[in-house]
Formats: structure tokens, C-alpha cells, sequence
DNA sequence: CAGACTTCGTGCGTATACGCACAACTTTTC
DNA sequence: GAAAAGTTGTGCGTATACGCACGAAGTCTG
């Protein structure tokens, strides 16, 4: 049984520590891991709704949401109406927080470098593999209560 | 740059799947995920102190504080003093928190299931050793630019 | 077009995940 | 042995990470 749990171990291990180190390297930009990582994903596709925002990161809708207020008082992001749908905001960087990112970006270096450090470049590649198979696998509301064990990432039958 | 970024964000996207999937499986037994990985490790190991215990989750000891907190008024563990040390405490499992924690993981197999499904048998074990590999040497105080770091009792090319 | 259903964002509550400062205690040092 | 230095647990503050319920607005029925 401890072989069986060895590798969510690891992974929770692998993140963590990703995450610790992240924070400790950020922090006297006085921006937190997590808001790097949403704003990475705003600096690679701006104007998103905060859904969608969501769904990149990925990370709950309603824990953005929080991480934006923070991240607008703040003068990083703005959020405004979006165009068409008026239920929804889109949120873009400001050209704060675009400059915020690029030197987020840069003091974040050492540490990207430190994990593939640890690795070759194939073993680099097949982990991000291995890694995004595993999470397909988890997301794919596969199994609650049946015994479908549908191996592809679609519907399950309602 | 975005092929940089990509092990470390399937590294968080993997992590929290597994996170977001524990949550839900475990919820019906009043427990979260974190708390199934404090009791697992009390499993394997009883009678550790609370630092000892926060190190091998891993963990930040105030963190694991709170948790025990948490389980210890729902019976799930005990504290009690530490046999010589007067400052420490030893945590150990209760018999409610073993039968528990056999619940749980009975609870969890489906999740470790889906895991692994996604992985050949030879897979899962270099998804762990790569791991393994990255989290070490991201805990290995490399220090790149810093001055005041000198607690961890790791070593470092000076 | 009206009702049903879905989707978007908000607000609230709980549990991590930490860092930091502090008191109590242990170990080391001189 | 007493002072210095280190360790253990506690308490506090902030930021995630989520679920759930809600109102508002869009979409899909008939």
C-alpha cells in the first residue's frame, strides 16, 4: 500500500516545494505564487472573462475572483465590462502589471532553472508529458460511482 | 518562454486535480485530503512529535498545528507529552482515527486508480523518481543571490 | 414571448499553507 | 554552572482553494 501511494505523495511533495520556493523568490515583488501564475496567463491571452481566466489557470472561478480584487486594488489588473455578455467582465493587465510580469518573470529564472537542473532535457519533456496525462486523467469525470472506465477525456453518459 | 513555464504549470495543474479529486472523494467522511495525508502518515509512523511529523507530509509545523487541532477535537488523534523532551509532544492516531483511516483509504483507491490508469506500470515509477528529483532540488537550498538564508542544514557549493 | 435552464460573478464559510514573533525548554559553550 | 544558542509548539495575519447559495443576465424550450 505505500507503493501505491508513492506517487500522489511525490507529487504533492514536487509541488509544494514548487510552490514554497516560488513564494520565497517573489515575495519582495510582494506578489505570491499564485498571482504570478494568473498573471502568466493574463500576459499570454489578455481580455479573458474571469471564467475563462479561471479555467486557464486552473484554479476556481470564485478563488480568482479573490485574487483579482486583491491584484486591481493594487493597479495590476483591471476589469471591465465586457463587449457583448454583460453578466461577464473581462480582465486585462495594466501596463503595471505588465511590467510586474516581465520582472516577475526574470526573478522567477532560478528557480525554473533549479528544476530542470535536476533533470535532462528528455526527462524534462516526459514529465510535463506524464504530468498533463495525469491531470487529463483526473479531470475526466471518469468514475464517482460506476464502473465505466471510459479511458478518453469525454461526457460521461448522464 | 512558454515552453519554460510549462513543466512547472502542469506540475501545479497535476497537483491540484489530485487535490480537487481527493476533496470530493473524501468529503463524505468529513475529512480533506490534507487530513487523509496527516493521518497516512501517522499510519506508517505513530508517536511522532509534531515537527517530525510536519517535516515527513511535508508540511510547515503551524500549519500541521492547526490540523491537529482540528482532528484532536474530533477524536482522531492525541497529543500527549514527549517522554523526555518537556517541549515537544508526540501524535499519535486514535483507534477512531485508524478505523478512519482504513475508511478513507478504501475511499481513495478509485482516485489512485485513475492515476495510475493513465500510466503504464513503468511510467508511474519514473513519474515518482522524476518527482522525487525535482522536489529535492528545489529543497536543496541552492541559494541563488540571496544572503540571509543559513538555517537549512543543507549543504551548498559555497 | 414566457418559462425553464444555464452561465457569470459575488459573498460567505472552512481548511490549508505559510511567515513571523514569542515563550518555554534543551543543548552547547566557555 | 551560567550564559548563549538552538529547538518545539503556539498565536496571529494574509493569501489561496474550494463549495455552496444567490441574483442577474443570457439561452433554449414550446
Amino acid at each position: 500500500m505505500a507503493t501505491e501511494s508513492k506517487l500522489p505523495m511525490a507529487l504533492r511533495a514536487a509541488y509544494l516545494a514548487l510552490h514554497r520556493r516560488s513564494e520565497a523568490r517573489f515575495a519582495r515583488y510582494d506578489v505570491t505564487a499564485d498571482q504570478f501564475v494568473l498573471l502568466a496567463t493574463l500576459a499570454r491571452g489578455d481580455a479573458l472573462t474571469q471564467r475563462e481566466l479561471a479555467r486557464r489557470m486552473p484554479s476556481d472561478p470564485s478563488t480568482v475572483r479573490a485574487m483579482l480584487v486583491l491584484l486591481e486594488r493594487r493597479g495590476l489588473v483591471q476589469r471591465d465590462a465586457h463587449p457583448t455578455d454583460s453578466r461577464a467582465r473581462t480582465v486585462s493587465l495594466t501596463a503595471a502589471g505588465r511590467r510586474k510580469f516581465r520582472q516577475l518573470w526574470t526573478a522567477g529564472e532560478p528557480v525554473r532553472a533549479q528544476m530542470l537542473g535536476a533533470l535532462e532535457p528528455s526527462e524534462a519533456e516526459l514529465l510535463a508529458r506524464l504530468l498533463t496525462q495525469v491531470a487529463d486523467a483526473l479531470n475526466a469525470q471518469s468514475v464517482p460511482a460506476g464502473r465505466s472506465n471510459s479511458h478518453h477525456s469525454q461526457k460521461v453518459e448522464p
